[in-house]
DNA sequence: GAATAAATCAAACGTTTGTTTTAATATGCG
DNA sequence: CGCATATTAAAACAAACGTTTGATTTATTC
């Protein structure tokens, strides 16, 4: 091998192109020219290209997954032991800060997220079945974890509330990074850690709100 | 003509396989074929498949930003001539509610708020630009209502909780009629009044959330 | 009813797509 | 060295794409 791993310079360059272009807009030509392979490498080191999605998702979403799996655990393991609720506040914490740190975690982390923030919505079924298959064990920890925090709340307006502040956050992901209309006044970029805590604080109270 | 106009049959066969599988991975004689049309017919009719979608989305986009126009510079009046604020909870209805509502309004409502809902990820500069240029007005108008409602709110934390409350909405608009995490207990469909509620109630707390 | 315009049609265009095949090259090991 | 395995390279594949063409049918106008 000339340069390091072909496997990983065509990760990569997957990564980057489909957050930019889109899964189905994104050519095998375009991610071997990019990543400087052969158009054959993408068959010989994954398969097809829907394999090479699920490994630029999976070598990404498996640690985050595992990191939100830890915290959340922890929470309920702290909250059961003490007797009291795990604070609303520190469950969406759970989730939503590994996600907006990883941001400044590497090269190509941002184009990840907007990868991620997009398929929540994708309309092909493979791609999004293969992306539910890797988030629903912690989607239903996360909502589990807040009918722990919430036991007030009905089931149909948790999922909901839910749904809505992932809405929020993948719209986050998407947009850091690529903004269509700033009005004046508006700081362009702000840092993980500002827009963790505006995002966190938004949806505890829309999260703790009466129903009525 | 055999049947009610060719090009009417397009708009809705294409609003329909847009929704369904996506702009990209729709194609012409699909469309074509589902409107019982000729393949030519819509070279003939709109020009190309991109001006194909832009008068998908006009079609429908234009009366319902119209209507959110009107109903957002009646708050501004109001408020304005009473010396009173518009209600944070007004605004966000005056602009949700017609979306919503607009679901149950005929065949292929639902299928376009999956597409709109999509629309604002689209990774294609072509189309994100072309729904930007539709939804731009509207995004400053409530922009500036929500100003006038929330006075004391920073301009960044407008902007930003601002698109929480579209990404919430735009994922509440995707997600209906397709589910694919379903826990139990919880009702699959909820009607459109119910969930413009949920929505409105949950967006309305965090718009006015203190900022620290 | 002839002449003009509008609409539809089947067929083919050149390109690009993901995939596959076959050959060449580098690498590791006894 | 020589063999075997792993990797890269180049070329070709059929299929699908949006677009275009030129002929034909249908509708409108004088």
């Amino acid at each position: 091998m000339s340069q390091p791993d072909t496997k990983q310079r065509l990760l990569d360059a997957a990564e980057c192109l489909f957050a930019a272009e889109g899964f189905h807009s994104t050519s095998l030509r375009a991610i071997t020219g990019k990543a400087e392979a052969n158009l054959a490498a993408v068959k010989y080191h994954f398969g097809s290209k829907e394999a090479l999605l699920e490994a630029v998702l999976k070598r990404r979403l498996v640690p985050l997954n595992r990191v939100r799996q830890e915290r959340l655990e922890a929470l309920r393991m702290a909250a059961r032991q003490s007797g009291v609720r795990p604070p609303t506040e520190a469950v969406l914490r759970a989730f939503i800060e590994p996600t907006l740190a990883f941001r400044d975690s590497g090269a190509g982390a941002e184009a990840f997220l907007q990868l991620v923030g997009r398929a929540i919505a994708e309309p092909d079924d493979t791609i999004r079945n293969l992306f539910m298959q890797l988030m629903k064990p912690i989607f239903l920890l996360i909502y589990d974890t807040l009918g722990d925090a919430l036991p007030e709340l009905s089931d149909t307006e948790r999922f909901w509330r839910l749904h809505f502040s992932l809405g929020a956050l993948s719209h986050a992901m998407c947009l850091v990074g690529r903004f269509q209309i700033l009005p004046q006044g508006v700081a362009p970029r702000p840092e993980a850690d500002d827009l963790t805590k505006m995002l966190v604080n938004f949806l505890k109270v829309g999260m703790e709100a009466p129903c009525d």
